[in-house]
RNA sequence: GGGAGUUUAGCUCAGUUGGUUUAGAGCAUCUGCCUUACAAGCAGAGGGUCGGCGGUUCGACCCCGUCAACUCCCACCA
């Protein structure tokens, strides 16, 4: 069979994967093996894959082949996340495109077409992990949404409000104008803006100078229902008890005094607006102050609360202004009454929602709450078994980060104004009384039931937040919440890796820990592996508007997903950022195209296998022994490697095994001459390193692996099923004379260079060695790879001829054309100083009466061993630069 | 404002209880090669006073202090 000249992955990719699916690797079922159990993140049911989700799965794959080859019960369940808020602004996204108003739509017609969205982009993201060729089991794919999730989360929910757990207020929340919905704490992102303080005057209610304070958001004025000072404020402290009169409203407020106020910022006066404002609102509270809501939910104003004030014609002309518009216009008007005192730049900064954006709006609303604290009461664990490494965070300084967020925690709120979703489960008659119940008809009947009589009940409108139906995600995908205790959910659950973005640990990461505490009373996952965040080559975030985001599935059709999976890796230190770069892809392409050339060159020498070709014996011998052992060395460094989920280095250190041991020294070493046979012994056991290394390289690219792996010789299995054997351990002695070997050719390699010895131009070798022994099972190998026509061993310095000093060792050079010894008379000069300084470096330290005193035996011995080392090397050098004259 | 982290070659990073040859790798760079697997390659080479200063120690990339720069998280001084 004609192979290609590069590696060309487009068809092979595509034919592995389907043959993958067709065998029915990737599924799982309970069965007496150990389990190994990943779910995935869900990415957005409308999302398609971007560079974030390429690594992150590409990271799931490999622990998930690799367990899968270690004999585990590998299981990786995919799925996709309903996504609220971001699905729900796409649908009306596209009805507007299509001239549809969601307001004129009823509920129910809004739903069809955010399931025809669904079911038609549902699936994209999905398709696209197929071509990053990732294991999953397409047999349990999970939606947020599913019936039986739906269930469960509404079982979740009546379960929590039951136990006092879930609770409903009227609370402070952060409101999105935009998506016209609250938002948890976790959901709002602050951003440094440019604004302006205003500095407003107040005047007393009884006439006279009264208080100037300094605001950024004089659109909020209409709704002060007091002044606050500090106490201790010897400017204020007559004021405080009178009464001053708000701009525009001519409302009466009083001022009054509390530590909260800063004395030295901006006036050291603050005005309260408990509507619209945290702080404000905890001091009203406080106080006992009216609040006054001016803005309503479209971020509009309103009179709707000011009526008892008679607003004038002025204020109410207000009516339906954008709260920006509102700002300056307000400003402007009260510069016109004469009591805008004057306005400055200040940097402040502004809450925006993560999703729409907008500007939040801290807005009085009624809405349902988790109580936090109270749930982390109940599961202490939640906290004890992150920091007791019961469960394992990587990096483990995201310990102090989920630590300080636990501590610190606040009730979620966990209503969203929004369609898309679970519906909260609540029922109220029409006098606002109501019944949590998993359905109307329980519903009616504990209404029934507390009430003593029925009523007409009406559901809430409202949904839930998303992340209230993730957090069962490890449970619910093996419907552990909707049918406790199944056969699924005993022996997948926990699971035993998580790996996921540091974006989300308290969206998301946290909160499953909490419920999986709740639920099952056990940890939902052993390991929690956090990537970071996927920059590009500036460090930039990969954005939209930057344009900086490239197309995955374009990178995957020039380069092949093995290239961009290993691209992405090799480039992905462990818990750092990861700066993205074409080139890395290059290489990665390049990886795949060595590979290639080497499967070319093992079946060059498929035809030409011979018993007993003494010459290919010889040459070989040592070669096999030393890969041998160089091999269980690399299997047992990558073993260590991926039990600390340093991935990256694990595959830095393979594909270094590959290049570097397997194809430059080992092939070359075991070459036999051009249309030379090759021993049938020598040949199988290079084919048999070679599946070997396919087999460590397959979970990180899986494509090329198979197909080179099923190209060397007929084979039973898959490799995507092969199981790896346990490393065993290496000789070093093998390993010690191989790194000998290799610097021995180095040396003399770069000698020849020196000497512009062309590759063809052959030399005679003497080698002066303190003991000639160790040349013997390699001096075949040296003369081969350095071109040498014969080797003699040498006992004195051998005239006419360059040396080349390697450890203790002299190698004379001997060739037919003029050698010039300059340059590497430099070198070893060079070389020498270095070695004079580093005894100088050595003996001052053995000099030193209070080191050999205080340093631990095997210390002093290691000095005084590389003091003999230096001093032997010295001496060879020496010598061979007293040769050279 | 509070907390955490980072700073090692041009770039991205290793460096595992302080002693293992006065620091390693990949990529990039330079030199020489169309050598019969591979120019997406081969053979070599150069390149760092380990952010600055101070301290502990016989000995510091590693421990302590301090300063500087950058990054992230948390927190709405209006």
């Amino acid at each position: 069979m004609e192979l290609s000249k590069n590696y060309l992955p487009a068809e092979t990719e595509a034919k592995w994967y389907q043959q993958w699916l067709d065998k029915g690797y990737f599924n799982s079922t309970p069965d007496a093996r150990e389990p190994y159990t990943i779910v995935i993140p869900p990415p957005n049911v409308t999302g398609v894959l971007h560079m974030g989700h390429c690594l992150n799965n590409t990271i799931q794959d490999i622990l998930v082949r690799r367990a899968r080859m270690q004999g585990k019960n590998a299981c990786w369940v995919p799925g996709t996340d309903h996504a609220s808020i971001a699905t729900e602004a796409k649908v009306v996204g596209m009805l507007r495109e299509r001239g549809i108003t969601k307001s004129s739509l009823t509920r129910q017609e809004f739903l069809g077409y955010a399931w025809e969205w669904k079911e038609k982009y549902g699936g994209i993201i999905l398709q696209q992990l197929k071509k990053l060729g990732c294991s999953l089991d397409w047999n349990r794919v999970s939606f947020t949404m599913d019936d039986d999730y739906y269930a469960s989360v509404v079982k979740v929910f009546t379960d929590l409000y039951e136990k006092g757990l879930i609770y409903r207020g009227k609370r402070m929340v952060n409101w999105d104008p935009v998506g016209q919905t609250a938002l948890s704490d976790e959901e709002v992102i602050f951003k440094d803006i440019d604004s302006k303080l205003y500095y407003v005057h107040y005047p007393l209610a009884d006439g006279g100078a009264g208080i100037t304070v300094a605001t950024t958001r004089p659109e909020t004025i209409l709704g002060d229902v007091a002044i606050c000072v500090h106490p201790d404020d010897e400017r204020y402290k007559n004021l405080v008890g009178k009464r001053v009169i708000v701009p525009l409203i001519n409302r009466a407020i009083p001022i009054i005094a509390d530590e909260y106020v800063t004395a030295d910022f901006g006036t050291g006066a603050l005005k309260i607006t408990p509507a619209h404002d945290k702080n404000d609102n905890m001091l009203g509270a406080k106080h006992q102050l009216k609040a006054i809501d001016t803005l309503d939910i479209n971020g509009r104003f309103t009179t709707a609360e000011l009526m008892d004030d008679a607003p004038s014609a002025q204020v109410l002309a207000y009516n339906g202004i954008d709260r920006f518009e509102l700002r300056k216009q307000i400003a402007a008007d009260i510069a016109a009454l004469g009591q805008l005192v004057k306005t400055e730049d200040y940097k402040g900064q502004i809450g925006t929602s993560e999703r729409t954006g907008a500007v939040i709006e801290n807005k009085l609303s009624m809405q349902w709450f988790v109580d936090m604290k109270g749930f982390l009461q109940k599961n202490p664990q939640v906290l004890d078994d992150v920091l007791n490494d019961t469960i394992t965070f990587h990096p483990a300084k995201l310990k102090n980060t989920y630590k300080y967020w636990l501590e610190n925690i606040k009730d979620w709120c966990i209503s969203r104004q929004l369609w898309w979703g679970q519906r909260i489960p609540a029922w109220y008659d029409a006098a606002g009384n109501y019944i949590v119940a998993a359905t109307a008809e329980e519903a009616s009947l504990k209404y029934e039931y507390k009430y003593g009589q029925q009523a007409t009940l009406t559901q809430d409108e409202d949904v839930l937040d998303t992340w209230f139906s993730s957090w069962l995600w490890p449970m619910e995908v093996f419907k552990g919440i909707s049918h406790p205790g199944n056969k699924e959910a005993a022996y997948y659950y926990p699971s035993t890796t998580l790996v996921t973005g540091q974006d989300i640990i308290f969206f998301w990461v946290a909160r499953m820990i909490m419920a999986g505490y709740q639920y099952e009373g056990k940890r939902p996952f052993k390991d929690v592996y956090f990537t970071g965040m996927v920059r590009d080559k500036q460090g930039r975030k990969m954005s939209k508007q930057l344009g900086n985001s490239p197309d995955l599935l374009g990178l995957i059709d020039s380069y092949g997903a093995d290239a961009v999976r290993f691209g992405i890796l090799i480039a992905s230190p462990a818990g750092n950022d990861l700066l993205f770069d074409e080139s890395s892809l290059e290489q990665g392409r390049n990886f795949n195209n060595k590979l290639w050339n080497a499967l070319k060159l093992i079946k060059m020498w498929e035809a030409r296998q011979a018993a007993g070709i003494a010459e290919s014996v010889a040459n070989s011998a040592f070669a096999l022994q030393w890969f041998d052992n160089r091999l269980l060395q690399v299997q047992a460094e990558v073993e260590l490697l991926m039990s600390q989920f340093r991935l990256s280095e694990a595959l830095k250190t393979i594909y270094s095994l590959v290049w570097d041991d397997f194809c430059s020294w080992y092939l070359e070493w075991v070459k036999p001459g051009f249309e030379q046979p090759i021993d049938t012994t020598v040949y199988h056991q290079t084919v048999s390193y070679f599946e070997k290394l396919m087999e460590l390289l397959h979970p990180f690219i899986p494509f090329i692996t198979e197909e080179i792996y099923q190209l060397l010789k007929p084979q039973s299995t898959s490799l995507c099923v092969q199981q790896l054997q346990p490393a065993a351990a290496a000789q070093a002695a093998v390993l010690q004379q191989g790194e000998l070997l290799k610097k021995v050719i180095s040396n003399l390699r770069d000698a020849r260079n020196k000497n512009q010895l062309k590759p063809k131009e052959s030399i005679t070798l003497h080698i002066q060695a303190s003991d000639a022994t160790a040349y013997h099972a390699i001096g075949s190998i040296i003369s081969k790879q350095v071109n040498a026509a014969a080797i003699n061993f040498a006992s004195d310095a051998v005239p006419n001829t360059i040396v080349v000093a390697v450890e203790k060792d002299k190698f004379y050079i001997e060739s037919e054309k003029q050698l010039d010894s300059t340059t590497l008379k430099a070198d070893l000069i060079k070389d020498l100083t270095h070695q004079q300084g580093f005894l100088a470096s050595v003996m001052k330290k053995l000099g030193n009466e209070r080191f050999v005193q205080n340093a631990k035996p095997e210390v002093i011995a290691m000095e005084q061993k590389k003091k003999a080392d230096a001093e032997a090397r010295i001496k060879t050098i020496e010598e061979s630069l007293a040769a050279l004259n």
